[in-house]
Order: structure tokens, then C-alpha cells, then sequence
DNA sequence: TTTTGAGTTGTTCGA
DNA sequence: GTCGAACAACTCAAA
């Protein structure tokens, strides 16, 4: 009986276009399926709540799928430290596969788990799976890494096209059920991952569908209906004119190297009406997960410590009323409102809208960058170490390639442009379910007769502004002021 | 080494 | 209503 190879699921929940599967299924020889549940022990950030939720149903995915070609998921508990060599041991493992990933904690604890998997004379072989070019592939002339969204696409694009992504093997072979009952394995069911009392989660399953399965079926229906004018259309929340992938790139049910070819061969096989530009940008939406991705590798820190130090002296109110607010969706201005509840029914947000909360939090409220970081980190399904660090940077500013210092997005006119009917509004807010277009922006300055008919009336059923905008824009730029470079 | 052009996503004001 | 200019000055990347 030839010794299994162990294939060590992680952030890439999926059978196509896994390299570390593809490549322990090639030699026939019996595949063991792992996946470790996470340990605070391991150092690595602990999953929000949305995000649990999620991964619950992906393994499950996962799981089912593996079973059918005959190598079914075994879960066992972390810190991975230790679970994973005892395990490859255990089972007399040659090898143990996984696909990288990008943050320190993650590449440390990977390294240590390959060390002592060599003690125990048993090999490890990692693969790429989640990104087009890996953070020490894309170097400018000088060889340094880059710090500029544009270069660094530049540069990568420069390297030519991404590999095209390998099907899913049609059959592995497993370990009998009997034996695999004897590993220690944990029901997916007992890992804790749902919510319990109350269970918030109706809006999550009304909205997804998590698992490998699920992710294609939303690319093929972004290209069919959402990508013909992507380049434009993409910035407007009433209508479903983003692809919606990032929860499912953000556990590997689908890779980068699936998405752009899909998206490039549907043009080139005219099975779209999408233009050349809507493919360029779109394509360029995925190389800012990769820009955030190489930020990230050469700046561990990217959640917690501000690109630019000069923000260390940055004037952050304290302000627990106004964050409440805004978690909540209840600070008058409606399209932050509608946002923030898109946010806490379905655990995702358009991305547009990200932009103007974020700015609402950080420049109308002065509230540190990273108190938004954690709100996201725990309610978004698709919250990533990487993208959501260095978005939450570059509307603060304080990231790379940071944003002009006037850059302070107005709620009103942001709603107005990009929601422009209030359909957006209407669907997240239903208190003004019944203002015109006209005043749904800036329902306090709409005239009374307007609001009576509408049914509503602020400061009971929908609050007033908790801040006013021209005061908190020119309070921001003060604030702005104080850690302007070069003050002496 | 020095220089030069560029840098995702905006707002306001005045003509 | 529309349009262009002004809004700090800096850092990055490449020539």
C-alpha cells in the first residue's frame, strides 16, 4: 500500500483549478482531504461572524463534492501547529500538499508546520492558487517592490497572461470510510460556525449560495447579464452590475485564473456584448485584490498600523454614539444608512457604497479607520486580510497611494449620482420607502407636505443627520491639516 | 543622481 | 444648468 498524500484545504474550498490537488491526484495513489479549523494558538486572525457562517456552508460544500470523487473531507481540530504533522504522521503520509497563502502569521505557522513535517521524514509542497502573480513576482525596474496601484498592474501585466487554470481531477482515491472513521475527524456541524439565539442569518442564505458550485453559478451570470457595460455601470448599487464574486474569491470556491479567462473568453467568443474596456476593467478590479495582496505581504501590519506614520498623529475622535449610529444604519444620511444595513442583512456591500461609508466614518466622524476595519472584518462574508485592510487605508488616506487630501465624498451628492431614481434606498431603508427621488437623498430638507405623504417623520421614524456635512467636511480638512507631511 | 510626470473612485465655487 | 479651475504638497517610479 503506497503511502497517502495529504492535501491540506485552507482559503481555497474548491476542486477546479487547485493546483495542490490537481497535483497529489496525478499520481493515483491514495489522497487524504484535510481541513483544520482554526486555533487562536495558530496566530492567525480569528474569522468574523459573517465570515463563520459562511465557511460552514462551504466546507459542507466542499465536502459533499470530495466525497464524490472519492476522497471525502476529514475536519479535525486545530492549533494546525500541531494537528496537522500528527496527523500526516498518523496516517504515514509521503507528503503534505496545500495551496500558500499571504499574511505573516499564515506563512509563519506554514513554515513551522513544514519544518516539523521534515523531522517526521514526511515532505510538504506548496502551489499557488489565489492570486494571478504572487507578491515577489511583480518587481518595477528597480526591482523594488511597488507601492502604486498602476505600476504594479503595469508591471504584472507586463509578465504576460496568467496561467490558464487546470480542470478538476475526475476521480481520487480515498481511504476506505472505515479507516477515515478511525482519524479523529470532527463533524462540520460541532465546529460552532452558525449562529445560535438569535439566528441572524436569513439574509445571508436568501443572498448566497457559498460552495464552488455556487461561485460558478454567479460568474456565469454575471457574464451573461452583469458585464455588458461593467465599466461604467459597475459604480451604480440599484442595479446588480458588479459580479458579486468577492466572498466566494475570498475562500478559493473560485480562483483569479478562473475568473479571467472566463471573462476573457466570453468576449472573444462573443457570448457577451461586453466591450474590450468592460473586460480591461474588470480584469484590473481583480489586480486590485492583487495589489492589495502584495501590500499586504510586505506590510504584515496593513489592518492594524497606518502605511504612512504621519497618520499616527492623526486627531481621531472618540465617538461611540456616532459609530453605533453607523453600524446600525441610522445616521439620516441615507445612502450611509442603506449601506450599512445591505451590509447586516446580507454581509455584503456594493462597493460604491464601501467608498462612502467609509469616508462617512473616517472624514464626517473622524472615527479611526480601524473601528470600520473591525465592523467589516466581522460582518462581511467576504472579509479578506488583504482587501479590506488596504481599501480601509486608502479611504482614510493613510495607505499607499493614498487618495488627495479633498477627496471627502458628500453622502448627498454620492446618492444622487449614483443612485440616482433612490431605488437602492427604498430597498435597505423602507422608512422612506415612500419619498420621491427628488428629496430621498435629503429627506430633512424636503418640505413637510412631502414628508407627511411619504408617512414619515424624522427624528421618529428616521432620524435626523447626526452631524452636519459642511461642518464635518471642513473639520476633516482641518484634522488633515494636522498631519500634512513636512509640518514643522 | 536628478528630474519629471503621474497618482481609481471628489467637491465646491464662480463664471 | 454646465463647465473649468482650484483645492497642499508629496511620494513613487522610471527615464
Amino acid at each position: 500500500m503506497p503511502r497517502p498524500v495529504v492535501v491540506w484545504f485552507r482559503d481555497d474550498l474548491r476542486l477546479a483549478d487547485n493546483p495542490a490537488l490537481s497535483a497529489a491526484a496525478a499520481t493515483g495513489g491514495p489522497v487524504i482531504s484535510v481541513y483544520v479549523h482554526e486555533h487562536r494558538q495558530d496566530g492567525t486572525r480569528p474569522m468574523g461572524a459573517a465570515s463563520r457562517w459562511w465557511l460552514h456552508h462551504s466546507l459542507t460544500s466542499l465536502s459533499r463534492d470530495l466525497s464524490r470523487l472519492g476522497a471525502p473531507l476529514l475536519v479535525l481540530r486545530g492549533p494546525a501547529a500541531i494537528a496537522v504533522p500528527e496527523f500526516a504522521a498518523k496516517v504515514s503520509a509521503s507528503l503534505v500538499r496545500w495551496n500558500r497563502r499571504y499574511g505573516l502569521a499564515e506563512r509563519e505557522l506554514d513554515a513551522d508546520i513544514k519544518t516539523e513535517l521534515r523531522k517526521r521524514d514526511i515532505a510538504a509542497e506548496s502551489h499557488n492558487a489565489a492570486l494571478l502573480h504572487e507578491p515577489w513576482t511583480v518587481k518595477g525596474k528597480t526591482g523594488a517592490p511597488l507601492k502604486v496601484f498602476s505600476p504594479f498592474w503595469r508591471a504584472a501585466l507586463a509578465g504576460g497572461e496568467p496561467p490558464a487554470p487546470v480542470p478538476a481531477p475526475s476521480r481520487l482515491t480515498g481511504l476506505a470510510p472505515s479507516s477515515l472513521a478511525d482519524l479523529g475527524g470532527v463533524a462540520i456541524e460541532d465546529l460552532g460556525l452558525l449562529p445560535t439565539g438569535p439566528d441572524w442569518s436569513g439574509g445571508l442564505a436568501e443572498a448566497w449560495t457559498p460552495g464552488e458550485a455556487g461561485a460558478q453559478a454567479r460568474l456565469a451570470a454575471f457574464l451573461d447579464d452583469g458585464f455588458k457595460g461593467y465599466g461604467a455601470l459597475r459604480d451604480r448599487p440599484d442595479l446588480a452590475s458588479t459580479s458579486a464574486l468577492s466572498p466566494h474569491l475570498r475562500f478559493g470556491e473560485i480562483g483569479p485564473r478562473q475568473v479571467w479567462h472566463a471573462a476573457a473568453f466570453a468576449v472573444a467568443q462573443g457570448r457577451t456584448k461586453a466591450s474590450a474596456s468592460d473586460l480591461a476593467k474588470f480584469q484590473s478590479e481583480v489586480g486590485w485584490r492583487e495589489f492589495s495582496y502584495h501590500l499586504l505581504f510586505y506590510h504584515p501590519d496593513l489592518a492594524t498600523v497606518n502605511f504612512q506614520p504621519r497618520f499616527d498623529a492623526f486627531p481621531w475622535r472618540s465617538d461611540p454614539a456616532g459609530l453605533t449610529a453607523w453600524q446600525k444604519g441610522l445616521t439620516g444620511y441615507p445612502i450611509v444608512d442603506a449601506g450599512m444595513r445591505q451590509l447586516w442583512q446580507t454581509g455584503w456591500m456594493h462597493n460604491r457604497v464601501r467608498m462612502i461609508v467609509a469616508s462617512f466614518l473616517i472624514k464626517d466622524l473622524l472615527v479611526d479607520w480601524r473601528q470600520g476595519e473591525e465592523w467589516f472584518w466581522d460582518t462581511l462574508v467576504d472579509a479578506d486580510p488583504a482587501n479590506n485592510a488596504a481599501s480601509w487605508q486608502w479611504v482614510a488616506g493613510s495607505g499607499a497611494d493614498a487618495a488627495p487630501y479633498f477627496r471627502i465624498f458628500n453622502p448627498i451628492s454620492q446618492g444622487e449620482k449614483f443612485d440616482p431614481q433612490g431605488d437602492y434606498v427604498r430597498r435597505f431603508v423602507p422608512e422612506l420607502a415612500g419619498v420621491p427621488a427628488e428629496w430621498i437623498h435629503k429627506p430633512w430638507e424636503a418640505p413637510p407636505a412631502v414628508l407627511s405623504a411619504a408617512g414619515l417623520r424624522l427624528g421618529q421614524g428616521y432620524p435626523r443627520p447626526i452631524v452636519d456635512h459642511a461642518m464635518a467636511r471642513n473639520r476633516a480638512l482641518g484634522a488633515i491639516e494636522s498631519v500634512k507631511p513636512n509640518v514643522n
